[in-house]
DNA sequence: CGAGAAATACTCACTATGAGAGGAACTGGC
DNA sequence: GCCAGTTCCTCTCATAGTGAGTATTTCTCG
């Protein structure tokens, strides 16, 4: 009995025909700003807008495993990598996300350091690091963030639901900072406090008070570990030499780094 | 051209067959016991062991509708109840978690009060509500908590890899207590600090202190809307009657209620 | 060399927390 | 009706954590 045969012994009416596919929010810091990896779609529905790269799961692939290949394929970045966060983010099956069928979509969230090559894929698509600012995203679902003021027509760049997804990865991104050191995921092997700070304004968009930040990340246990070297120059705009560090075996932080008052999206 | 027609000519190999489900782990306190609604499976595979409630996703209907309708049909409650919390939880898609056929299944999360018949389905099926003490449950996945020692075969008793989907779904839950006022759904409209405190103790295992528990939670903005309405009665073992509090509009806590220290979990 | 900038280290006021103590109100049992 | 025990609620105190500001020193750039 082949697969097939099973399924349609089985109770043909109940499986409704439903595709499965995986799509990655991959997150990096460019420039200062925090970018998402994007490829062009190249055929209808949407065809010439952007999209999350995703894809079918294939029949004997684990959720994850299609992330990580899915990842792999636009990344150049074998995701094995240790230095690659992933992890599963939500699942999304509106009845008509996708005019062509029912599609469930698992959605993963990706953290990379700042790739050497700008998102080399291996296939013929289109692909770019493209800053998330000025993408005009809606609010996350299930957080209760500020009403974000969103501009006309902005959201229509992104492909089917795509948009939204990107704007639950963010939300799970800013919060995930606060507790967990995948900060240091965003910067190289070695880095220093004022690299893991500006990952920090970054993600939250918004400044933070340098000395506070310094004292509060070097006294939670198992987040920093001191290499004892320092950069072999200050900054470029002044500045002493700083001292490198190394992500420790912590894998939560606490106490908890918090996002600068957020009284207002509490209601 | 019919839905079938659309599947088959756009590229069927692209399409794996599978099917998606919607399981549902529904929380409740009953005897000051965490307790999860489970139904007993009367067909193969796993016929007689116990599985989370679920079933396959409609044609027409969202995910979310979908866990609200298994959730509705096994416990009776109309989710539309505001007093009912429902959200997603993860999605389960190992190869072979279903040996009849690939099945991704999307899990949902519920929190509701002790409700007053015990889990009166209205299919056939035997339901009920079980303690989760006492499963043997696998660490949540993502959760760095301290390796629990399994008891052989304990596991066995619940179908699928819902055990680790149960265990999940109760790490969500007491990390979802100290940043929400999610713990209200567990208990009536009115209610005591006391009963509050205990929903806390039930779920997170751990007993707190008094005082810093009621000093806590009425300081918390938003938490608790006095009723200024005291209970009829003492406690039956005694002490002086209590003030009755709603939940008030908070969304999050701040700052959170946190778990007595979990220092060794950080790690 | 001087101006400006950044890394690091302080201080200080305020808030939050854990632990304990104690008064008052109530129960059930005798 | 009284007593012993229990619980609600409040308070204190020591300690930890936070936000804001300041100071010192070491750099780069022009």
């Amino acid at each position: 009995m082949t697969e097939e045969e099973f399924l349609a012994a089985y109770d043909p009416s109940a499986f409704p025909p439903v595709a499965v596919t995986v799509d990655v929010v991959v997150l990096t810091i460019r420039d200062e700003q925090l970018n998402v990896l994007l490829v062009r779609r190249g055929e209808a529905p949407y065809e010439g807008r952007w999209a999350l790269p995703g894809g079918f799961v294939r029949p004997d692939e684990d959720l994850a495993a299609g992330a990580q290949r899915e990842l792999a394929e636009e990344t150049g970045v074998g995701a094995r990598l240790r230095r690659v966060h992933l992890e599963q983010l939500a699942s999304y099956g509106a009845p008509r996300r996708d005019p062509r069928m029912r599609v469930v979509s698992v959605a993963y969230l990706a953290f990379v350091p700042d790739l050497p090559e700008p998102a080399a894929g291996t296939d013929a698509r289109e692909s770019a690091w493209v800053p998330v600012a000025g993408l005009g995203l809606p609010d996350a679902a299930g957080a209760p963030g500020r009403p974000v003021r969103q501009r006309p027509g902005a959201t229509r760049g992104l492909a089917f639901d795509h948009a939204q997804i990107l704007a639950d990865g963010l939300e799970r991104a800013r919060s995930k900072l606060e507790y967990t050191p995948l900060a240091t995921r965003f910067v190289g092997e070695e880095f220093t406090i004022a690299e893991l700070r500006r990952v920090y304004e970054t993600v939250w968009d918004d400044s933070l008070h340098a000395g506070n930040f310094h004292r509060k990340v070097l006294s939670v246990p198992g987040f920093m570990e001191s290499t004892g070297v320092t950069t072999d120059r200050g900054g470029s705009r002044g500045g002493p030499r700083s001292r490198l560090y190394r992500a420790g075996d912590a894998r939560l932080l606490h106490p908890a780094l918090l996002r600068p008052s957020r009284e207002d999206s509490i209601r």
